[in-house]
DNA sequence: TTAGGTCCAGTTTTT
DNA sequence: CTGGACCTAA
């Protein structure tokens, strides 16, 4: 292998690129940590980086693994390496790291210890069987909320830790643990994987199987990782195990957009990369080729009040733009007309709808949004919503498809075996779970033992389990289209959706995912086999893996005509030429529940830089005194976040910028949107409750907003209306209640 | 088995 | 205010 560079500026796939771009994409055989700002061209340095490495022969295509979070991101590169390089993608390991480990787990099924046609569990059928498995144990969900119970196995798995390996000193823990022992056994028996568990399955298998890890250390010689910050420490474990000792990782990432260290995102990962891999080249790309600068320096200015950084600053040739502006709405309503209003404006004046995004920290918050939207009649789309494969008769469907393909399936059983209704109760569910209890069985084995050879058209579950006979009969040698169509028809859910009220649009969706399994057979065909003993499996199984790793795209597709509008979450990625961000307020954002999380605070504030950050050249920030938060009328201060831009970036809107939101104000013992455990003790230290309408001799009526200071030194803030809003010392000013 | 009523909780979520 | 989960009556 050649590790010089035998290219030139003149070459295609290095065009264009800045001398930190090149030097990252053309760095030596070697472990690399780039450090890619927002919208400094990431994506591009990736996908060039690999291309380079191809073309110039240091590694051949099949010799490479990209791993990425999204399968958006995924397709993404694929589509443009075969844009700058005329080679096959199809034997390329580049995918999810999800995608990658079930890839990784089909063609060895047996090493892993799974059934070939293992199913993959999503997050809904995996609080199912946690639930079912309580019950069973008798565990009180009010102790143990299945939720909650969720979260800490997928933490756990997250961690790279079984339930053996779990500390647990007290009695709860020690309860939990045990759930998460009996949950990964009743997964084994039903032949399923939930997603955490694919990964794991994967990182023990290569771990403990010394034949398989050298054959993969061995043939990827170069591992490329996108958006390394949101890496969680088993999927880098992971990492740390392909690569070996000899191979190269090249991880891009940015840790100022690192926002889901609530799923285990550890983004320390960055730094232990670079002492664990000894890396020599950490390359930051701090040029943007997105915003103007107001923008940028607002962004800049926001997250500098983040301690824990490796340091990076953006800066930009394009000119400074307009200021940012912020606007100060009276209420929720006031607010979501204003952002109309301002959008109307722009639309009259070119700009396209589709070009145009409204962001908010939490999705409760898009309704008063659309309300307005709808009422103006401007086209909108919403993401974040479920998505095609997660809707209930898309899974109905898809659970008769897997009790197919594995009958075994509890999940997928239980899902259907009275759906459409067949007159199974809960009691002949329980004697059929019983019974699978005492013969230690699943629930299809426990049903065929008591039907026998149960004839066809019986009731109950003797028509349940005829049913699912006959489907696999049929099934047999017809296409994946025919299978789609075979478990909506003889199933009964389209006659039974044909009955409904409203059955049109599920019914229509049903229509669509035959649609969607022809489409899969199309273009997957010829893809599931290849020349380094992957084991070729069925198209269902694929499909049906398929359907749990790709639920539908839940990203935007940005150009579409009409308004965008979504989390700041979702909107990671992405750019607008306008960006709404909404609800600037304390303790929606930053949010109320992240203050009392360790470093809640600072990943808050990152959000809040990745939201700044998607603007190219207008970005609007507002913020209400009030607004309807769980049925009640709540006030609220301007955010912090608002106070960390310097002011000559902003342009205000209307009015002045009301009452600083307190510097040096500890917002963590006194949350400015009060939840209700609050209320009550406040009531008592406190004469005036915020939202309570007092007196003013001076100033006439208004409504207190907020408070601070102690018993002794205690100033309420009030919103008088036309008066504006007053900072008042408790000990001087004369208020009534009215 | 279902329809309808009550009660409760209520961030973000790439797979 | 909402959606979901759970419960009771037909």
């Amino acid at each position: 292998m050649n590790s010089q560079p035998h290219t030139t500026m003149q070459d295609p796939l290095l065009a264009g690129l800045n001398n930190k771009q090149l030097e990252a994409v053309t760095l030596p055989q070697q472990s690399a940590l780039i450090l890619a700002g927002a919208g400094s061209g990431k994506t591009r340095v990736l996908t060039a980086r690999i291309a380079w490495l191809i073309q110039t022969e240091q590694v051949s295509p099949t010799g490479l693994l990209a791993v990425t979070f999204t399968n958006k991101a995924a397709k993404e590169m694929l589509t443009r390496i075969t844009a700058s390089l005329p080679i096959n993608t199809r034997g390329m390991w580049v995918g999810t790291f999800h995608g990658l480990c079930n890839r990784l787990l089909r063609a060895h099924h047996r090493e892993a210890g799974l059934p070939a046609s293992f199913q993959i569990l999503d997050i809904a059928d995996q609080l199912s069987m946690i639930k079912r498995l309580m019950k069973l144990m008798n565990v009180d969900d009010e102790k143990f909320p299945p939720k909650q119970v969720q979260n800490y196995i997928n933490g756990c798995k997250d961690e790279g830790l079984r339930a053996h390996a779990v500390d647990a000193y007290d009695p709860h823990s020690q309860k939990l643990r045990e759930i998460f022992e009996e949950y990964d056994k009743q997964c084994q028996r039903d032949g399923v994987a939930d997603f955490a568990e694919l990964l794991l399955r994967c990182y023990e298998l290569l771990e403990r199987d010394a034949n398989i890890r050298l054959h993969y250390q061995s043939r990827f010689r170069y591992i490329l990782v996108d958006e390394f910050q949101d890496t969680n420490r088993l999927q880098y474990q992971w990492l740390k195990l392909l690569a070996g000792k000899d191979n190269c990782m090249f991880a891009v990432g940015d840790d100022d957009q690192s926002i889901y260290g609530f799923r285990g995102a550890r983004v320390g990962n960055m730094r232990d990369f670079e002492t664990d891999f000894n890396v020599q080249s950490v390359v930051k790309l701090e040029e943007n080729y997105r915003s103007h600068s107001n923008i940028l320096d607002a962004a800049n200015a926001i997250i500098s009040h983040n301690k824990n950084r490796l340091g990076k600053n953006l800066w930009t040739s394009a000119g400074a733009g307009e200021p940012v502006r912020v606007y100060q709405a009276y209420n929720d309503n006031d607010e979501a007309q204003f952002i109309v209003d301002e959008i109307k404006m722009l639309h009259a004046e070119g700009t396209e709808l589709g070009e145009m995004a409204m962001l908010y920290r939490s999705n409760a918050q898009s309704r008063v949004l659309e309300h307005a939207l709808f009422s103006a009649n401007l086209p909108y789309r919403v993401y974040g919503g479920l998505r095609f494969f997660e809707r209930a008769e898309i899974k109905h469907a898809l659970a008769y498809m897997r009790l197919i393909a594995n009958a075994n399936d509890d999940t997928a059983l239980l899902r259907v075996i009275n759906f459409p209704a067949r007159g199974i109760g809960a009691r002949s569910l329980e004697q059929l779970q019983e019974a699978a209890r005492t013969q230690n069985c699943s629930l299809w084995q426990a049903a065929i033992n008591k039907v026998g050879n149960g004839k066809a058209g019986g009731k109950g579950i003797d028509g349940f389990v005829a049913l699912i006979r006959q489907m696999v009969d049929e099934a047999y040698g017809i296409s994946l289209a025919e299978l789609a169509e075979l478990a909506t028809t003889l199933s009964g859910l389209k006659a039974h959706y044909q009955n409904e009220k409203e059955g049109e649009d599920r019914i229509a969706n049903l229509e669509e995912l035959v649609t969607a399994a022809v489409a899969f057979t199309n273009q997957d065909f010829g893809n599931h086999s290849n020349a380094d003993g992957e084991t070729e499996q069925d198209l269902l199984t694929q499909f049906l893996s398929h359907a749990s790793l790709e639920a539908g795209e839940h990203q935007a597709d940005v150009g579409r005509e009409a308004l965008q509008l979504m989390t700041v979450h979702a909107s990671k990625g992405l750019e607008f030429k306008v960006v709404f961000i909404s609800g600037l307020e304390e303790g929606l954002c930053p949010h109320e529940q992240s203050t009392y999380e360790a470093n809640g605070l600072e990943e808050e504030r990152r959000l809040m830089y990745v939201a700044v950050t998607r603007a190219r050249q207008r970005l609007y920030l507002s913020h209400a005194q009030s607004r309807m938060l769980h049925g009640q009328v709540r006030y609220g201060i301007p955010s912090r976040f608002l106070d960390e831009i310097p002011d000559e970036l902003l342009k205000h809107l209307n009015s002045k910028p009301v009452a600083k939101s307190g510097y040096g104000r500890d917002y963590n013992e006194l949350p400015a949107i009060m939840s209700k455990q609050q209320s009550s003790t406040q009531k008592s230290a406190m004469p005036w409750k915020v939202g309570q309408q007092v007196a003013h001799n001076k100033f006439g009526n208004g409504v207190v907003v907020s408070y601070e200071g102690n018993a002794n030194d205690m100033r309420v803030q009030v919103n008088f209306g036309r008066e504006g809003l007053k900072w008042l010392a408790l000990e001087f000013a004369k208020l009534t209640a009215i």
